[in-house]
RNA sequence: GGCCCGUUGGUCAAGCGGUUAAGACACGGCCCUUUCACGGCUGUAACGGGGGUUCGAUUCCCCCACGGGUCACCA
């Protein structure tokens, strides 16, 4: 049978890392055996939603790569994939289970349900519904429908005895029925609840693996007795523990943490956030960590996931992201730089390939080229005490002896290329018989006014041109002197 | 509070009765080197506690502790 799996947001606004991760593995479980990825809209709930927040799914779907075969927007035989549009569907299927039996119509108000938690016995507010419309007679029920008195259908749930199911990550699971509310399926503005939309349209749709987080594993049973109701087969349920932000709380939204969008406004790498996020709850059996999606569709498997919580380090992920833009090939490299260069960098006659070039392998984020190309644009003001390193054996009085000694070599070169510049200050220096670092060093420093640097001596000499070369040579010298 | 789930270094994690308990990030050291970085080598660091079962438990069972989830006309 055709594996199909399904994403299934509500539209609030926000894709957090735990949600971006549980498409990803149905993503993966689905096409890892040339199975279907479905995108499903969950809008049951109108307070709830958010205007553009479908366009945020779809972007982030679209910019990880994790392509869907069928959804609101590319269509699909098993449509419509927006439950809103589903509305009248699930009705007809409540009625079905109040027909045999397994639902009924209630009536009670919002007031006597909130007296019914405080009532009850032992104080706690924990109280099942009581089950007072259970057993309405029909004349009751159509008197109360005649009379258009709101009403919810619940689901009635066995009074006794257990529910077990399999889920593929946390194994065998039971739960006493006693346990089990019987939970509305149909709201009194004629929509249904997630809980009930969910199992209708998951079996509508040819749903084989639903995958979802932890905190779905204590309401299965529900669902699955709803299966039961139906006559349906249960999907392969595939619970995921969650994605926290420290050892107690989870990542998300009201804290303030990170989401896609965010990580992609600090400087991350679509795919670098996809790479790290597959290893948060899962790992392959041999030791291998980068992986592009081709890749993971192939190595992901079931067994490889975790049941305990992972804590979202973002220290990894900007080793991974660091990772991932050193292996980039350049031109695509350079097309996620270049603006970047072009927003820090107000002169605009310098060479942005060479600078790209430069920071490619000292890169971790996007959003550090700022900081370390500044000093291109303008000299920062700087100490002498910069000229001063020990591993170099440099002193102030050496970096001006060498300043001084390399502005005429620097003045007499006209062709201005790297290996050239290089090559006239390996002669100067083997006249001088000192050591590399006690030339380069000090027109490095001379050059970029800073103790770091992206480049060495000649690599920021060729960057800055003959002229703004010398003149900043000639500025240390002038600081040195004084 | 009832029920469900989890617990290997700071973090991600391998392990599935017998291992010197992998690997990665981070951190420290060394090497390379015209700085920083990259790269290479290397070091510190872990089985929550207590009982069983067993010749032998990180691995199996029970209890406890801690953490999380759930008990909505939210998903």
């Amino acid at each position: 049978m055709e594996i199909r799996t399904r994403f299934a947001p509500s539209p609030t606004g926000y894709m957090h890392i735990g949600n971006l991760r549980t498409a990803l593995y149905e993503y993966l479980i689905a096409k890892k055996d040339g199975g279907k990825f479905i995108l499903r809209i969950e809008d049951t709930d109108k307070e709830r939603y958010v205007e553009g927040a479908v366009d945020v799914i779809y972007d982030t779907l679209k910019m990880t790569g994790l392509n869907h075969d069928e959804g609101p927007d590319v269509g699909g035989e098993y449509g419509p994939y927006i439950q809103s549009e589903r509305q009248g569907l699930y009705m007809e299927y409540a009625q079905r289970l109040i027909k045999n039996g397994n639902a009924y119509f209630c009536f009670c108000t919002k007031e006597r349900l909130d007296s019914l938690k405080s009532n009850s016995g032992d104080g706690s507010a924990f109280a099942h519904y009581d089950r007072h419309c259970m057993n309405l007679d029909h004349e009751k029920i159509a008197e109360n429908l005649d009379n258009n008195i709101p009403y919810v259908i619940r689901q009635k749930m066995p009074a006794e005895g257990s529910t077990t199911f399999e889920d593929a990550v946390y194994g065998s699971i039971t739960v006493d029925n006693s346990e089990l509310d019987d939970q509305i399926l149909i709201k009194s503005d004629g929509m249904p609840t997630y809980n009930f939309a969910n199992v209708v349209d998951d079996h509508l749709m040819n749903i084989t693996h639903v995958v979802r987080g932890s905190e779905y594993l204590s309401s299965t049973p529900k669902y699955n007795l709803l299966y039961d109701a139906f006559g349906w087969t249960a999907p392969t349920y595939v619970h995921l523990p969650p994605v926290m932000k420290d050892a107690s709380s989870k990542l998300s939204k009201r804290n303030g943490d990170a989401s896609f969008q965010d990580l992609v406004e600090k400087g991350y790498i679509a795919e670098a956030i996809i790479n790290y996020i597959a290893l948060l709850g899962w790992s392959p059996s041999d030791n291998q960590e980068i992986f592009t999606l081709e890749e993971l569709k192939d190595k992901f498997s079931i067994s490889g996931l975790s049941k305990s919580p992972s804590i979202f380090d973002p220290v990894k992920l900007t080793w991974m992201n660091g990772e991932y833009i050193k292996a980039m090939d350049f031109e695509k490299y350079f097309s996620f730089v270049k603006p970047k260069l072009e927003d820090a960098l107000k002169n605009k006659g310098l060479d942005l390939r060479k600078i790209a070039a430069l920071l490619q392998k000292r890169l971790e984020t996007l959003n550090d080229v700022s900081n370390m190309v500044d000093f291109f644009d303008e000299l920062p003001q700087y100490s002498t005490e910069l000229y001063i390193h020990k591993k170099m054996k440099t002193t102030e009085e050496i970096a001006l002896d060498s300043l001084s000694a390399c502005l005429p070599v620097f003045e007499a070169i006209d062709s201005w290329t790297e290996t050239e510049i290089h090559d006239r200050l390996m002669e100067l220096i083997e006249q001088k018989a000192i050591k590399n670092g006690q030339m380069l060093w000090p027109i490095r420093t001379a050059l970029s006014g800073k103790a770091t640097s992206a480049g060495g001596a000649t690599e920021l000499a060729d960057i800055l041109g003959k002229d703004e070369t010398i003149r900043r040579i000639k500025k240390g010298i002038e600081l040195l002197t004084k």
